[in-house]
DNA sequence: ATGACCACAACATGTGGA
């Protein structure tokens, strides 16, 4: 299975690049953040016609998430369990649940396309909201992996934060000053780690970025940032034979910010791929 | 090379992005 995560930064503006890359690289399953439309905006008729069923969650113009599959997309979810909600204006427990997680099976694997609180500054609400979200996501991610370990879980998505240094290259992000790199932040992306999860690509891919912000020649002159993750169960880990970050998808007309991560899943009884053995 | 923000709703400009 090749299974792979794509913050599209509008999928109506960005279809037929997606569409043309997930059939170039092969994929199976694409996990994508920022759809920025409802479901009934979503040009679903071009990933039918290259092969791909889709679950799709998306409320407004903002946020968003999808999974589009080649197998059968089963037990959706649109929230994890405690998954906090997000209303400018209004405090408490009562505020709505934003679309920024959706989970589903797909041959045996529990997948999740999840867009992470942006924080926006340091001191703003969201700030709480995006440490609270992750807090939160930890919590269900630790009750996973405990309840089901033979279950390959794998959290995808784009996570709006740069655990390393040196996943840093933005002059304008500092360090302990702006978002994504603050200490709280890394604290909660670790902690989501310590619940049971791991990165999958960094082994394979140490180096390179996958955002670049369209402003200002950052992506000619490399000043990106490694914002997005595939981060795997041990019983995912252990199947991951091969890792990539994509960033010709960043060149070209009209691209989105971000560039997909994909991983390559060598999955008991999945022999699709392999050649037959006789004798 | 990859090039000096982009997408959305709405129709001017504000919000959001990271």
């Amino acid at each position: 299975m090749r299974i792979a995560s794509w913050n599209v930064n509008s999928i109506r503006t960005r279809v037929d690049r997606v569409v043309d890359w997930m059939v170039r690289e092969d994929v199976d399953v694409l996990a994508m953040q920022e759809i920025k439309c409802k479901p009934e905006q979503f040009p679903i008729e071009q990933f039918e016609e290259a092969g791909y069923e889709l679950a799709i969650h998306g409320l407004n113009q903002w946020n968003g998430v999808a999974i589009a599959s080649r197998s059968p997309i089963e037990q959706v979810e649109t929230s994890f369990a405690g998954m906090p909600g997000f209303l400018k204006g209004l405090e408490g427990p009562d505020q709505p649940q934003e679309a920024r997680a959706i989970g589903a099976t797909v041959d045996g694997v529990h997948v999740w396309s999840l867009y992470v609180p942006n924080g926006r500054s340091l001191g703003d609400p969201h700030y709480t909201y995006k440490l609270d979200w992750l807090a939160a996501l930890a919590d269900y991610t630790r009750g996973q992996t405990t309840a089901r370990p033979e279950v390959p879980f794998a959290l995808m998505g784009d996570f709006n934060i740069a655990p390393f240094d040196e996943d840093n290259g933005d002059p304008v992000v500092v360090e302990g000053l702006s978002t994504h790199v603050s200490p709280p932040e890394r604290q909660a992306f670790f902690t989501l780690e310590n619940a049971g999860v791991t990165d999958v690509v960094r082994p394979r891919v140490p180096e390179g970025y996958t955002y670049w912000d369209y402003k200002q020649l950052k992506f000619p002159r490399n000043e990106g940032m490694r914002i997005d993750f595939i981060l795997g169960s041990a019983a995912f880990a252990e199947a991951v034979t091969s890792a990539s970050i994509h960033r010709n998808e960043r060149k070209g007309v009209a691209p989105s910010d971000h560039v997909p991560v994909l991983v390559e899943l060598a999955l008991g009884g999945d022999d699709e791929d392999l050649p037959m053995i006789f004798g």
